[in-house]
DNA sequence: AAGTTAGTTTAATCAAACAACAAACATAAA
DNA sequence: TTTATGTTTGTTGTTTGATTAAACTAACTT
């Protein structure tokens, strides 16, 4: 455990000041000395420094409300700049942002022949080519942060990708030496929740639960407010909770597991014949019986792994990331129907089912607000 | 969020420094110094107003290492007492202990023909009966918690006791306005949880999983070395976890829910005919074939559902909370077979599955060491 | 001109760190 | 046994630094 002491006093101060100016501002320093409680003269000197170190900036006098008119407080948000990739198993994303997690420069590559070597030479050279094309900062890249298909441990290394070949591979490694910068690893799922806990549908919730649902199901947990990873890096395994102890074989070991029902490789598999996207699209539009009655079925299959998650966490809102799902309120509907059966009422009113709103940009996003909040942590160290 | 001032960082260590005191007495002052990295002289400051206040004495000199010998030091866990009440569907325990959690006075009571109100008007008069024999102390009784066998929301109002008939009843308000002092009610399995974390097996773990298996299961979950309620108080409810979505209905609403096959209940009903307690145990000496069936059943159904916590929580340990799991490693053994076969290496290997080492005492000590907390930290206040 | 609001300056407060010191002891050489 | 040396413990007085209250300047509204 940290001593306290005056320095830490002032870091937290700071801290504290400089979140209340990047989710308020424009705000003047009166209005920061009541919001925060803190003195007049402290949030002055605070603030002062701030401005000294690019981080904040003043913007011009704002209305008066009787009085001297307020000097109006911003967050420089292009201080700097981090880059967040999403290695999917057959595609990536890479996207550069500002402090603000607004995206500069996005871009999205095929990966469905690529080698891992392959994957890294393209991700670093896209990496420099968006350093290049980055507008002057004080701070220039601030980090990157990359999540992959699979589970990362404590150490921020690659230990299992079940449906590509990254095992082993030394990413973080690599990449930092490269460019000299932190850099993090990340699970997908934990990213992309992340993500949608800063930027997106989960904003307001403190306890959440983010479902990516493609190959498998990845699952990243948001418990007060921060990612729960579990001892070894490995929780929100939960595609590979069995809802059928007598079920099929999975090559996890388990038995019945919910992937083996609820992911979108399921949902594939259960359609009467293999279609691609557009034929999915085209019949969606149609109104296509089948089709209805597989997405009812995905939906039913969602919504009995989500009352387990209903029962376990007791959270405030489940938040869905898939194509199908953000597309079609339709699948959410039906898995809302499988939940209100399965639970008395209590939980089903009571906790949100809410589709993703970054969509597939979610993890990259995540991964870049990782690196983020890692430079403003470190803003005040 | 709090803003910090010195008034913090003056709570903050203290409330540390109490700490070191209370787990690595006795201590002397330069020790605490050197574990701590404080100043001598604040630590010397600190410990002058915890004596004064009664919470920490000096109980004499200790061994020279070299030079003047050390004044060491000792936590005063006689400066108050702490009453903790586990009400189950069919008894109640009611525990008296220090604030070390050391056990003073211990009642245990038969509740099979009593309703609440009869169960109320006895814990009422054995707390006073506690009160009135309890040593002469600085602080006296600090605080009473109580747990109960059921769903308990944030605001610590009894909501769901599905075994029993306590919603509803405003037990937190009765007690408090009869002994006025701090009362916290509980669920059992939140209670049983802390108490393993503070004095039994999971005393090393940060992160574990607390699983109470009875008429039905309830589960603690304690995750970053916290206590995790969820939003509303009812997280934990995996008893009511599906583990065959094509199973038998449960009042829950639920279908094929874990207890239905792995609570007490179930195992009991697995056995060929209704045995009490001493004939099970008269058949354990005698190796009864049929009951270690069933006795192996039962852990080959625990073991589904740890399958599923392990790929969930990541946790460092799982505490399992049964009289026949607790008295027979048989099942544990059973229960592991399971994992095994049902997780490709990896966790089982890494994961600690062991028995409750409080046993049917772990949730009313839990109880009292809630308010035992509550009361340490209060002294910093 | 009077009253309000914004932001700065000044002096006081307080907790911890620092530095110097005294007390009490161990060790080993004389 | 005696003495000298160095170590460890704990206290005392001083300094540092962040916050704060209060006084003050600045700028605006009515």
């Amino acid at each position: 455990m940290m001593i306290a002491d005056q320095n830490l006093v002032k870091k937290m101060n700071k801290r504290r000041l400089l979140q209340e100016v990047i989710h308020h501002s424009p705000i003047s320093r009166a209005n920061l000395s009541k919001t925060t409680g803190l003195n007049k003269s402290t949030v002055s000197a605070q603030i002062q420094e701030m401005v000294d170190e690019k981080f904040i900036f003043e913007i011009g006098q704002g209305q008066s409300s009787g009085g001297r008119r307020p000097v109006m407080l911003m967050f420089n948000k292009q201080a700097g700049y981090a880059i967040g990739v999403d290695i999917g198993v057959d595609d990536m994303t890479v996207l550069l942002t500002d402090l603000d997690g607004s995206i500069v420069t996005e871009r999205y590559f095929d990966l469905k022949q690529s080698s891992p070597d392959e994957t890294i030479a393209l991700l670093l050279t896209t990496n420099q080519q968006m350093i290049d094309t980055m507008p002057v900062s004080p701070y220039g890249l601030i980090g990157i942060g990359i999540c992959v298909p699979g589970l990362v441990n404590r150490e921020e290394q690659i230990v299992l990708t079940p449906n590509t070949h990254w095992n082993g591979v030394e990413l973080k490694k690599i990449v930092e030496s490269t460019f000299n910068v932190p850099v993090t690893i990340e699970n997908e799922a934990n990213a992309g929740a992340y993500g949608e806990n800063i930027y997106g549908a989960a904003k307001a919730y403190d306890d959440f639960i983010y479902i990516s649902v493609s190959t498998g199901i990845g699952v990243g947990l948001v418990l007060g407010n921060e990612l729960y990873r579990g001892v070894h890096g490995f929780s929100g395994e939960m595609g590979h909770m069995t809802i059928d102890f007598n079920g099929p074989k999975c090559n996890c070991g388990n038995r019945g597991c919910w992937e083996l029902y609820a992911s979108e490789k399921a949902f594939r598999q259960s359609l009467p014949r293999e279609w691609n996207d557009d034929e999915i699209a085209s019949r969606l539009q149609k109104n296509d019986v089948e089709l209805f009655r597989a997405l009812e079925n995905f939906g039913h299959y969602l919504g009995i792994g989500l009352v387990n998650i209903a029962n376990t966490f007791d959270p405030e809102a489940v938040i869905l990331r898939n194509p199908l799902i953000e597309s079609n309120p339709f699948v959410l509907n039906a898995l809302k129907n499988t939940l209100s059966s399965r639970m008395n009422v209590r939980f089903d009113t009571e906790c949100a089912f809410l589709p993703s709103t970054l969509g597939k940009n979610a993890p990259a996003l995540g991964a870049c607000s990782m690196m983020i909040e890692q430079f403003i942590n470190g803003i005040t160290a």
